[in-house]
DNA sequence: CCTATTTACATGTATATACATCTATTGTAG
DNA sequence: CTACAATAGATGTATATACATGTAAATAGG
């Protein structure tokens, strides 16, 4: 059944964790028949949107770790999703949505946008709004918390 | 540097996400010292403020899989802090806090505080109540988006 | 120009996480 | 009571994630 309501956490990062989870299964769920993994999925749209970029500008788009990066871009180059070169600067990784890529977002989208609506429609345009303002400012507060020097 | 706002993600799964990564990482480097991190923590945590519990419902209350408990709880026992019984249902494993548990949990409280409290003068107080109920809100209506049946 | 430092990414390692599947135990329909 | 279904965890496997450290390339100082 589990229809009781979760007991609130006190620690700001165990919610959002835990949220993240929930949201993290939700979409997976919809997105498993293509195969398609969340962190790959956020990877494809923010290479569509941001066009060619290096991999650390990757990382500091989606707050993640470079090296994190080097793993996940493995499995979605086996997979055909990304392609790459070398440039001036030699040890940089630019990197793009390969043909395969575009097509596996193309078809990931409509799963994605009924996720999105559902869980909207639910949730109310308001709150909605307020999630987005409300997550991207904890991000880049806590993003700097730690810039001491 | 790292001044320049990260680009608002269209993904509020992705939005959640990256959050996460920021916290987490917020709170590990202040948790790093005591050798705790994020999830560890939160365990202690809830087990100080649940009791005894079993595998499963301590999995409810964080929203994560029970199987991912089992190695995350292999790690903290071996750490001493989770001491456990078989109940009369003998499949289940009643969880609660080992004495080393409580000694980590109690030096751990004071370092959570000041990041929360930080984070909390950094967001304004209107905004940290906001979050503890919207994802609060968020959690519990995606943990049931995928109940249809 | 040469060396020291910094930068970009790769690799080793540990934890987090979920799902599929397996085992043991409990509950249920006849 | 017995066979079958459901439940609680354990285990296998794959991905996600970060940090410490390594390597190669670029940059800065002299």
């Amino acid at each position: 059944m589990n229809i009781s309501p979760l007991p609130v956490l006190p620690c700001m990062c165990s919610s959002f964790r835990r949220t993240s989870r929930v949201l993290t299964q939700l979409y997976e769920e919809a997105l498993r028949p293509l195969g398609l993994r969340a962190t790959q999925f956020t990877i494809l749209q923010a290479l569509a949107l941001a066009g060619e970029v290096t991999q650390r500008q990757l990382g500091e788009m989606l707050a993640m770790d470079s090296t994190t990066l080097t793993r996940t871009l493995v499995i979605m180059g086996r997979e055909g999703w990304i392609a790459e070169r070398r440039g001036e600067d030699q040890r940089q990784r630019w990197l793009r949505l390969a043909k395969g890529g575009k097509t596996q977002l193309k078809r990931a989208l409509p799963v994605w946008e009924k996720v999105q609506s559902q869980l909207r429609r639910r949730l109310g345009d308001q709150v909605w709004q307020n999630l987005f303002q409300l997550t991207n400012q904890v991000t880049n507060i806590a993003n700097t918390q730690g810039d001491s020097l």
